[in-house]
DNA sequence: GTGATAATATCAGGGGCCTGATATAATATA
DNA sequence: TATATTATATCAGGCCCCTGATATTATCAC
């Protein structure tokens, strides 16, 4: 008979990455958003004019699906997508005023629910959270 | 301007995570299995005559998700499900020969991912990883 | 310059998990 | 016993991400 997995640490880093994403959820749940939209706005802020291909590279989704993300952003006008005017193809996203300020509301919520993350790595530190985590995802990626 | 996220804690969980399921669905896919029904699979392997919602509760979906996980598995003659004698509601799932044969066949695909991913944990120790995720699992619950 | 290749956006369809709603059987309670 | 509550299974519909396919524009090779 096969061992109980439950102790396996590839079932516990699901369990605490599952749990993260729904308290994410709930945390940006009353702004109207999901993690995948408050990635884009949060990228967005930081990198402004980027288009659809770069936004879906760094969130690690594809261009298809960050499509319909940015596609439900400019309904919801939190989100503007101009042409480029040196590239008939590219379209640049870029915050509307409200999307920034959407923005700036969830990740206030999102560097609390980090804060509560951090404070759990004790006694490790941080860095050596993340240092551990960069580790498996090297070993994941290979 | 909002800080940029990728050195934070929650984001490097996030990918973690990722790339280790990305990982378990490619060692999974020569078996035609993904992840959730593997989950199943080695669960009844390890406790059999489960029902649906004793399932669902372990894999952390909801019932009506793993409905469809047992109503495929059972479509592919991997599992079985039986009325309990005693009760005349729940549906006893099981496996069948070839669902214990594919569990075990993708258990070892599984071990070997664990192991990659074990190794990567040093310097630190795969149960001090363990605790590591535990804490933050749980700081993500309260 | 012309044709091949790559980049970009976007449509169509599918799979997995979700919430809401419903039906049925067991169990608790009055 | 009769009724209310709980447990279980399951249908319906929605959201998010996926793969595959297509159109359009840039860019590269000759």
């Amino acid at each position: 008979m096969t061992k109980d997995m439950t102790p396996l640490l590839g079932y516990r880093l699901k369990l605490a990455q599952h749990a993260l994403h729904r308290r994410m959820e709930e945390a940006l749940k009353p702004l109207g958003l999901n993690p995948a939209q408050y990635a884009v706005l949060a990228e967005l802020n930081a990198r402004p004019d980027q288009t659809n291909a770069d936004l879906a590279e760094r969130a690690f989704i594809t261009p298809q699906s960050m499509q319909g993300v940015l596609a439900k952003l400019e309904g919801l006008r939190l989100v503007e997508r101009r042409q480029d005017v040196r590239h008939g193809r590219r379209q640049l996203a870029r915050l509307t005023p409200d999307g920034y300020a959407k923005a700036e509301a969830a990740n206030a919520e999102m560097m609390r629910v980090e804060e509560v993350l951090e404070a759990a790595v004790h006694p490790d530190t941080v860095q050596g959270a993340v240092d551990l985590m960069d580790r498996l995802h090297g070993a994941m990626c290979k």
